[in-house]
RNA sequence: CGAACAAGCUGGCUUAUCGCUCCGAUUUAGUUCGAAGAGGAAAGUACGGGCAACAUAGCGUACCACACUUCUUAAUUGGAAGAUUGUUGACGGUAACGUCAGGGAUAGAAAGUGCCACAGAAAAAAUACCGCCAUACCCUAGGUAUGGUAAGGGUGAAAUGGUAAGGUAAGAGCUUACCGCUUUGAUGGUGACAUCAAAGGCACGGCAUACCUUGUGGGUUGAAAGGUCAAAUAGGUUUUGUGUUUGAGGGUAACGCGCUCGAGCAAAAUUGGGUAGACCGCUAGAUUUCGAUAUUGAUAUCGAAACCAGAUAAAUGAUAAGCCCUGAUCUUGUAUCAGGAACAGAACCCGGCUUACAAGCUUGUUUUUAAU
RNA sequence: GCGCCGGUAGCUAAAUGGAUUAGCCGGAGCCUUCUAAGCUCUAUUAUGCAGGUUCGAUUCCUGCCAGGCGCA
């Protein structure tokens, strides 16, 4: 499978969740997983690629400039992390991930707990 | 030389790899190439202006903001230069006071209303606690009554012009000189105001950052404004079909069948509204840089050059190496280790004000030590 | 983005410009076999910060700090 989709570490518009519709339906019947510092929404969908949301909320952050950094963070290490959730592409999913800590956390911490998570994720997809 | 404070400026750089957003090409439907991509405060803001929509005869009232002078700006609140007057600090001086610097205040208290605790006789109306003086009486320690007085004491944050001399029974702007105050005039200044002269015997407590009065300004709402396109769902209209579930019509002696119209149901077309969503608004502008001229200055004018973010669950990043910088360690070497930071992230655009800020540089002030 | 509100003891609230109060909490005693409740007495600590007006600010004015609420 990985001639037919190559590693790919581009994050384009198409892959990330946007309109208001669809967040509302992640968040009202979506499934979830909490690993700190992240609680994980998803909920399978009918389309060709993972879409994914990131946030960071305003009560636990403070300042932008921290939550900026964070979310650089988390979508460098999905973008770099990303093949794990493309092993298996017969399913989809739209994916919210939600930053519970109300410190910022280094970048190799994030990377670790992202990718458990993902794999996590499969484990889901393969049940 | 070091330290502290204040003001201003700068606010890491280069290369490689992997990515993100917009624009322009290329091609073909997702690649490739090129170019660009956070700040001095993008933050806060009871401050303005542009721009947009709506409203709008005129006047008044209410509400809000502002209030020395001149200049300046798109801007009533900002800025510059000045005037007056307290306060704080430094220096000089015995002191009064003067000089310098910083920050503050400045329409009106002789339009009205209100407040000024406690203390004090009395707190804005004029009066008299201790006093001072005169007269009368008791009869001589002194007290009582009447009158004069506001100099002194005492209270207070504040006590009815101050100092000196004359004057007086004692006193008092009662009189005089100087100072202060008010009014008038002259001179200087664009002006706030200053200086000088004359007159007035002094009628003036503080608080408008209490209400208020006077003057000036303000229509309301904000890009989530506003405009264009427009799924889905439900609805309106039209057409077609269905049909015994229902109503009406005509027809019939009456009922039924059948016919016509309508309701209902189904399908198609069309329509207004404008939700999800998409696009415009959206970045070339009171723009930036440099130079010249005018001005004490803020600033203005002229000339030349430049194009410099436009995202939308919201891009501007990550990793590695080097330079540079900072800190720590002792082997004092351009050594090893750690780190790249402070305040902080555009959301229609400008201007102001306020606040935050590691390190470095410049200027000024103060100060310690050392040398001369 | 726009518009509002308050900041007072450990907590909840009050206070015309005139020495900051009350309740709960804490401590001690009484009562009780003991505890709780009740009664009595009592301590501690407070006006968010910095300026200004005033003789004197919790109060009035200005600027900050950290919060809360509403609209869409």
């Amino acid at each position: 499978m990985s001639e037919s989709r190559p590693k790919s570490f581009k994050f384009p518009k198409v892959e990330k969740l946007t309109g208001k519709k669809k967040i509302e339906e992640l968040f009202q019947n979506g499934s979830s997983i909490f690993l700190h510092p992240f609680l994980l929404k998803f909920i399978a969908v009918d389309e060709t690629v993972h879409r994914v949301l990131i946030a960071v909320p305003k009560k636990k952050i403070k300042r932008a400039v921290d939550r900026n950094l964070i979310k650089r963070r988390i979508r460098e290490s999905y973008r770099l992390n990303k093949h794990i959730a493309y092993d298996q592409p017969e399913t989809f999913y739209h994916v919210g991930f939600i930053y519970q800590d109300t410190k910022a956390l280094s970048y190799t911490e994030i990377e670790k707990k992202l990718v458990i998570l993902l794999k996590r994720l499969q484990d889901e997809k393969s049940k």
